[in-house]
RNA sequence: GCCCCUAUAGCUCAGAGGAUAGAGCGCCGGUUUCCUAAACCGGGCGUCGCAGGUUCGAUUCCUGCUAGGGGCACCA
């Protein structure tokens, strides 16, 4: 039984309770309750507080109540036993064989295990990282590359259809500074004002020459543009690469530039400006165009064209949303560092300027910054030269597992500190090592169990299973195990609702060590020992192996962190 | 001045309104004729920043303060 079947019970009752009128409930039966895993031992297997919740409006006392659903909820086949509590707590324990099918049920699902439905029929769009491609991808993009990650894949277990995307930004003076510097570097020139640095733009001019012999002679302004598209070419692949090799990947890689191209209907900056003026939030003053934002919220009015003509980059986020939303995407997800946050305002404005409901169909996420300790020292991150920390690089120095790992247990808006020791370190202080290992030590069991000749029953998925015997799982050990993989539906959905992967994590290193004490239980021994036949109980126990394997596997994978046969 | 985030054990941090607030690290001590000891067991550590409020119940929600971080462009 999990904690979804006992809430679903629970509700039984009180439909029972108040069909039969016994209970009267105003604004009726609730469509679920709340299940919890007890803190305390002796709580009984799951609680719930729903006497507390519901005395008030039925006009009776919480312990009464709860006197009145115990009663009734004992007498449900999976249920051992209920008792009523301090204030009016349900302490409800589960049988034996009712728990142990928890493993069957996990087995059956297999790799679908923990996916849920809970977002299904919602689109939503997940933007993260959107770097200039003017240079590497560096520490400030790694964790956004690790938490968009996780959650697009958290999204999608919990049936939403997701798109991940990387919003180019190609367009504007800040590429023309990228080309300038490769051109001096090229030719052996100062590096321009305003220009990029470092030991990158090097390589690149060399890589620009190498492509394209000849390009640093062409005559400006051909020579600018050329060694533009070029250097781009070049740097947007290697974005993309050094995402690739990280685990991280993307739908769709979309350009600004494109917002700006010919025929661009829905979402195409024109088309946007258009668009606007018949919707009557745009002005002009001092020569130039404005939103008139503060109509919805934000502080000040944001331009949309400066008085030089030149189009800003809000002009190209207002259009870039409404592609988004003529895409079909009921929620756009932005995830932004807390250097970005006082776009908050605009971005909500401008949704509710164009007619939509921002708590809707908006949700920007403010990341708090990284700083990273090496040898006890915070690595300063600097735009000059040789002081540039890039994500290539962290990933070959602390390796992508423990990297993503490491970023991804922490919520994103809790400001964090890496110590580059401690998360390189290869052993059991190492979260991210403790749950592989778990992972690895599932593995080497069943590879002995195979040896022996042990074979998963078949007829999991049904329940046919005639030599799977869930109640001799009945050790106090084997209990908590199963309560600890029955959570992790819940788990994924709320990581999914409330955009938290780092629950999926934290899951992980409790449901690890809830394992780790169970295989060093003496009475929990999945193989026979010495030359002991197999007994139903080993079979039993090896299912219940197989269920820890596919959680964990699967919460790694959610995590876009291997899951290692062995170690 | 305005806005956002944070404040929980010596350190790094978890903690969808529930019962006696947790984990890891660090410190001390133990466990292996037994499926991977990258494991397990034991030992102590707290005015949950401060003050009010909502609630049967607040570390959690609201308000105000205090402290730290970040942000307030016709930049990209």
């Amino acid at each position: 039984m999990t904690p979804e079947q006992l809430s679903t019970a629970i509700v039984d009752v009180l439909t029972t309770l108040s069909d039969d009128g016994v209970l009267a409930l105003p604004d009726g039966v609730p469509a679920s309750v709340t299940v919890e895993r007890p803190r305390q031992k002796g709580h009984g297997d799951y609680a719930t507080n729903v006497a507390l919740q519901l005395a008030k409006k039925a006009h009776t006392n919480p312990r009464s109540l709860a006197e009145l659903i115990g009663a009734r909820l004992t007498e449900h086949d999976s249920v051992a036993g209920v008792e009523v509590a301090g204030p009016g707590f349900l302490n409800v324990t589960v049988s034996t064989g009712a728990q142990g099918a928890v493993a069957a049920q996990v087995v059956a699902a297999g790799p679908a295990y923990g996916h849920t439905e809970t977002l299904a029929g919602q689109r939503i769009n997940v933007e993260f990282i959107s770097a200039n491609p003017t240079g590497p991808l560096h520490l400030g993009h790694t964790r956004w590359a690790v938490l968009g990650d996780a959650i697009g894949r958290v999204l999608s277990a919990a049936g939403a259809d997701v798109t991940r995307e990387f919003y180019i930004n190609d367009r504007g003076v800040q590429m023309n500074h990228f080309a300038a510097s490769i051109i001096a570097a090229a030719t052996g020139q100062e590096k321009p004002e305003d220009g990029y640095a470092g030991g990158y733009i090097d390589d690149l001019a060399k890589a620009v020459g190498d492509a394209v012999p000849g390009i640093f002679e062409l005559p400006e302004p051909e020579r600018t543009a050329a060694v533009r598209a070029k250097g781009y070419e070049l740097q947007l692949a290697e974005q993309q690469e050094s995402l690739e090799s990280f685990n991280t990947h993307f739908d769709v890689w979309f350009s600004e530039l494109s917002l700006h191209e010919e025929g661009q209907e829905d979402g195409g900056v024109p088309h946007t400006l258009e668009r606007l003026k018949d919707l009557g939030h745009v002005y002009e003053e001092g020569g130039a165009l404005w939103m008139r934002t503060t109509d919805f919220g934000d502080d000040k009015d944001r331009v949309l064209i400066k008085s030089d003509g030149e189009l800003t980059y809000f002009a190209s986020d207002t259009a870039y949303y409404l592609n988004k939303r003529a895409r079909g995407f009921d929620h756009c997800i932005y995830l932004l560092g807390a250097d970005h946050h006082g776009y908050v305002g605009r971005l909500r404005a401008m949704a509710a300027c164009v007619g939509d409901d921002p708590d809707q169909t908006l949700d920007v996420m403010i990341g708090q910054l990284v700083k990273i300790l090496r040898e006890g020292q915070e690595v300063k991150l600097s735009k000059r030269a040789g002081n540039i920390v890039t994500l290539t690089e962290l990933a070959e120095e602390i390796g992508v597992d423990a990297l993503r790992y490491s970023l991804a247990r922490y919520p994103a808006d809790s400001p964090l500190t890496l110590d580059i020791a401690e998360i390189t370190k290869a052993s059991n202080d190492n979260p991210v090592y403790y749950v592989q290992y778990a992972h690895a030590r599932t593995c080497a069991m069943l590879r002995n169990a195979a040896d022996l000749g042990m074979v998963l029953p078949a007829g999991l998925a049904d329940g046919s299973a005639t030599e799977f015997d869930p109640s001799l799982l009945a050790h106090e050990r084997d209990g908590e195990l199963l309560r600890a993989l029955a959570e992790f539906p819940r788990v994924v959905a709320a990581a999914a609702e409330l955009r938290e992967p780092h629950r999926v994590a934290r899951y992980l290193e409790e449901t690890a060590s809830v394992f780790n004490k169970w295989y060093d239980t003496k009475e929990c021994r999945m193989l026979p020992q010495g030359d002991e036949p197999v007994m139903p109980a080993n079979i039993a126990r090896m299912v219940l192996v197989v269920a820890t394997q596919t959680v964990v596997g699967n919460g790694l994978a959610l995590l876009g962190v291997s899951a290692p046969e062995r170690m």
